[in-house]
Parts: structure tokens; sequence; C-alpha cells
RNA sequence: GGCCCCUUCGUCUAGCGGCCUAGGAUGCCACCCUUUCAAGGUGGAGACACGGGUUCGAGUCCCGUAGGGGCUACCA
């Protein structure tokens, strides 16, 4: 027999939230349908966040793959704010919940923003279903209420053993009595006592628990709050949730869960309990909590959604890194799209190992996602960045500098030092110091003969093409016995004020002859003013 | 302490009993290319945690040990 709710909550609730969104024949409001195979028909996965915050990198991990095997599977992905805990919820969370995934692209079907059938989404607007399942657990005899103060469980704690179910065969009168003085309760899930509860991991095959060891769990806080326990379950029953993942952690409460399922006679969903992300070092869970982390080079190691959004990395590349954590494409290919992933994605081919945050690959996969990327995105991406560092930017310049900074970009942020100065004001250019200006193994004079020579040769071009440049350049070279890297470097420092730089002809093309000649001559006199 | 999960190159991974003298990627090193920085090309070092089984045959199955991770809240 399926559980239901007597007729006056039912009908309150029905009120509450159901008005319209339910078919009015359904016969209760549990209504649940059947659910079929695992792999068989559309999906239905939820991410189910506190909103104690920014969003987490690890979260968005294993959202991912909820969303994938809703997508791969045609059906639908459901958020849910599980904000029981008054505590702990942080005001703006579920903004910058909602920033995170929509910067990623990945859609949701049902949640606090898009509405849906099923709501509210926010398990705080629910309590009144969760109260009433909580007292239908007790009147079916599947759960108690427990008089148990805070210091008696501090005591039991601290006796060593958990607490006591000193409350679990109280008799009703009593209960009934003990409510009646006003003695504040919770409510208790009753916990087999004895026997096995097997739970399938769709990851990791059957998992045997021994009842004796679990606790009788408290479903409904005294303050009249569900605990997760009871809301996850009560939620993706009514949600008709098919797939339930979510992070190892929650193994141990499986059997718990799953005994809660049983108690209701509801048929339950699958589980997926997906492997977590630890520190790059491999020691610990990655939190949002711990200390920064940086890498070999001094480099904070991003973990918060913002904070790569910030970096400079491409939702692209980064969706992409994450597919590589825990499961992969499959022949050997490291790089594929999202819609390419969606095709092959199942959780059953989840590797069920934790694993260190492989950071280090986000950056060659940026680079690489930038190589790849259009003319057009490129800009789009790049435009916003140089804005926000201060810089007017032209767009058709940016259109002619993007293609030089394609292969040199390891994160979108790079323009700033590589490129930047295309964007100032040309008119207030200085020409870079003289350790800047002067070349590995060239001195003070033949770094001004070179500049002086330069002038001269560049001047005389009617084609200032980078071709017709360095051909001129280099034949200079020739003739007076530099190296091509001596003179191109002399220009690149003059030009650019950088020792870092896209490639020194094409810059001198887009500055135009004019600018290029006017920046040579700056330079030298500089750097005659400079020795003098 | 108890319970649960996990264990292939530094790291992310492929491997689902013979295709493995273990493949790919990243990172690292070398060389090539080269006007800087990159990108690209070629090559190199680099792993089945350990010990027992099962089997004709084990990285692949079982047990144990060790190590790692997690849970053990009126937090999720």
């Amino acid at each position: 027999m399926k559980a239901s709710l007597c007729a006056a909550a039912a009908s309150s609730f029905e009120r509450l939230f159901l008005d319209g969104a339910l078919p009015k024949s359904a016969k209760s409001i549990d209504g649940g349908t059947e659910l079929t195979d695992s792999n068989a028909g559309p999906a239905r996965t939820r991410y189910a966040p506190s909103p104690t915050g920014p969003q987490h990198i690890g979260g968005m991990r294993t959202a991912l793959f909820a969303w994938l095997f809703a997508r791969r599977h045609g059906g639908q992905f459901i958020l849910r704010i599980e904000d029981t805990d008054q505590k702990r919820s942080v005001p703006g969370s579920l903004e910058m919940i909602l920033q995170s995934f929509d910067w990623l692209g990945m859609d949701i079907d049902e949640g606090p923003r898009e509405g849906g059938p099923y709501g509210p989404y926010v398990q705080s607007e629910r309590l009144e279903l969760y109260q009433a399942w909580a007292a239908w657990l007790v009147e079916n005899g599947h759960a108690y209420k427990c008089f148990a103060s805070v210091e008696e469980l501090a005591e039991m704690r601290a006796a060593g053993a958990g607490y006591d179910r000193r409350y679990r065969d109280t008799s009703a009168a009593r209960a009934a009595n003990l409510e009646a003085q006003g003695l504040p309760y919770v409510i208790r899930f009753k916990m087999p006592l004895t026997g096995v509860t097997v739970g399938e991991d769709m990851i990791r095959g059957p998992i045997e628990f021994d009842n004796d060891k679990m606790q009788d769990a408290v479903l409904l806080k005294s303050d009249g709050y569900p605990t997760y326990h009871l809301a996850h379950i009560v939620d993706d029953y009514h949600m008709k949730i098919s797939h339930v993942t979510r992070a190892v952690e929650w193994l141990p409460s499986f059997p718990l869960h799953l005994q809660i399922w049983k108690a209701f006679a509801w048929e339950e969903p699958q589980f997926a309990h997906l492997p977590v992300l630890l520190n790059p070092n491999g020691k610990g869970k990655l939190s949002k909590r711990k200390q920064q982390f940086t890498d070999a080079a001094g480099k904070s190691v991003p973990v918060l959604v913002q904070e790569f959004i910030e970096a400079g990395y491409l939702p692209a590349a980064v969706m992409n890194f994450l597919c590589n954590i825990g499961w992969n494409y499959g022949d050997n290919e490291e790089i594929f799209s999202i819609a390419q992933a969606i095709e092959r994605f199942d959780l059953k081919d989840v590797n069920p190992a934790n694993s260190a945050y492989p950071i280090a690959k986000l950056d060659w996969l940026n680079s690489q996602y930038i190589q790849r990327a259009g003319d057009d995105e490129l800009c789009r991406r790049l435009k916003p960045i140089l804005e926000k560092a201060g810089y007017s930017v032209d767009g058709e310049r940016l259109k002619r500098v993007a293609p030089l900074l394609r292969v040199r970009l390891k994160s979108l942020n790079d323009v700033l030092p590589m490129a930047g100065f295309f964007f100032d004001d040309w008119t207030a250019f200085s020409p870079p110091a003289v350790d800047i200006l002067i070349q590995r193994k060239m001195d003070d004079q033949q770094t001004a003969a070179v500049l002086r020579d330069a002038i001269l040769v560049l001047e005389r071009l009617d084609d200032f093409a980078p071709e017709a440049q360095q051909a001129a350049m280099a034949s200079y070279a020739k003739a007076t016995g530099f190296k091509n890297g001596q003179v191109f470097g002399t220009l690149r420092a003059a030009v650019t004020g950088q020792r870092v730089s896209p490639p020194t002809f094409e810059t001198m093309e887009i500055l135009g002859k004019a600018e290029s000649l006017r920046r040579l001559k700056l330079a030298l006199a500089s750097l005659q003013q400079a020795v003098a």
C-alpha cells in the first residue's frame, strides 16, 4: 500500500502548492508515476544545493553529471534549493548559483526561477508538506516523537554512543502528555534494529549496510523544519526524480534513505553517488572554506565559478575540463563539445574514485579553446576584459589584433599584458627604458645604429605589409651582420615598449607606418638622451 | 574508535581474464621550427599500493594488509 496523506493535510497542501499544478484527476497528492528501467525512458535529475554562498566548482561538477544524464535521456533537469538550515542560509546564494549555470550554459527545466509543475522549488516554502508526511510516518508507526533535550543528547554523545532511542517505544498517550506540557520534540525515524539494507549504486553496484549500526535519525526538527533526510525524499518523490545524484559523502546515510522510501512504500529512484574533488595535492576534499590554494607558480587556484569567470576562462573549456574528471569521452579524445558529451554520457561510466583537482589541465584546455575560437567570439570575449582594464576598445582594431593573440593566450586576461598597448592612447606612448630596448649581446651604440637605420629603411617602404617589412629588415640584418633576432627585437621593444609582444611586423602594420616610425624615433631620442 | 567508499605514470584517465613488453592527455625534460612569447612537430623519463588466493592465464575476480577519502549533528 502506497503512502498518501490524510484528506485534511492533502487538501491544505493542494490549496497551498498544487493549485492548478497537478491534474485535478490525481487521486492523491502523491500521485507518483511508476518508474521504469534506469536508461529506458526520459530521466528527471536534480541538483539540490544549500544556499550557503558562492557556487563551488565541486558542486558544479556534480550538477553537470546530473544535467548531462538528463539531457542524454531527453529528460528534465531540476534545480531545488535546500534551505532547511536557516542558520546556514546566505542571502544572494540563489543568484550566484543561477549565474553559474547561465555562464556555463547549463539550462534548467524546473526551478525557483523557471517555475514548473512540481513547485515550489525552495524547501522553506514546502514546510507543511514535510510536516504532513512526518506526521504520517508517526501515525503509521515508522517514526516517533523524541523529547530528549540537547543536554541529554550531548551526554549520550559524550558517553561514546549515539542517541539511545529512549523515546522509540514511548506510548502514544505518554507522548501526547509530554507534548501537552509544551515539551519541544523532534520526529525520529524508526530504523530497523536488525538485518541489512542493500543499496544499489549505479556507479558502485550493491552495497550492504548493517541496520544495527544506524541511528534513529531526526526527520523533523523541533523548529518544524525537516532535515535533509526527510525533505529530499519527500521532494524527490513529489518531483518525480528518477535518478538521484549526489556526492559520495551521502553514502553512509544511503540505507537510512532507502528505509524511509520503504516506509512510505514509494518506489525509490535509482541512485548514483558521485566521487568528489580532492585538493590539488590529493589530500582532503576540495572545500570552499579551506585556505586558498596556489599552484607551483604561485598563482591562486580557482574553486568558485565566479573565480573561473574572473580568471578569463572560456565556459566551454571549463565544461570540457569538468567532464574529464571522473568521466571520459573515449576514443582517447580529450577535447569534445558538450553536445558530444551528451551523446555518450552515462552515470554508469563514472569512475568511483575521488580525484585530485587537475587544475593544471584547464590552462591547456583553455588555450586550445581560444585557438579554436572564431574571430568574432574571440573579440567578443576580449572586449569586456580590455574595457574593464580601462582601455577604450576600437572594434576594427581589435579585429586585427585578435588573430595575433590566438595562439598566445592561456587565459583571456593575458590579452592585457600582451596587447593592451594597442588600445592605449597612442599620443601618450613613451619609449621603454634602455634595459628593455637594448637586446642581448648588443650595446647602446649598436642599438642606436639599428634604430637609425631601421627608420631609413622603413621610411622608404611603400608596401608596409609585414612580409615587406620583414624582407627589408632581414636584408638589412644580413648586410650589417646582426642577427635577425637582434634587429627584430630592437624594433619590437621600441614600438611596443615590451619584451614580449605579438609578432613585430604585424604589430607595426596595425600601428601604421607613421605611428611606427614615430615610435622608433622616440626610442632613438630617448636612448641617446639616456646614454649622453 | 565504529561503519562505508576508493586505490593504474606527479596529475586526469583508458583498461570491464588472454588484444597489456599497460594506451591517451597534462605536466616535466630534450631536440626541431622560430623575430620575443606562444603555438606546432619529434622523442624521452614516468604507473597496475603490498601480500595471499582463484585460474592454463590477473591491472582486470576473491580475501587480507596498508594508504587515501567520507560519515558517525535538531548541517547539508
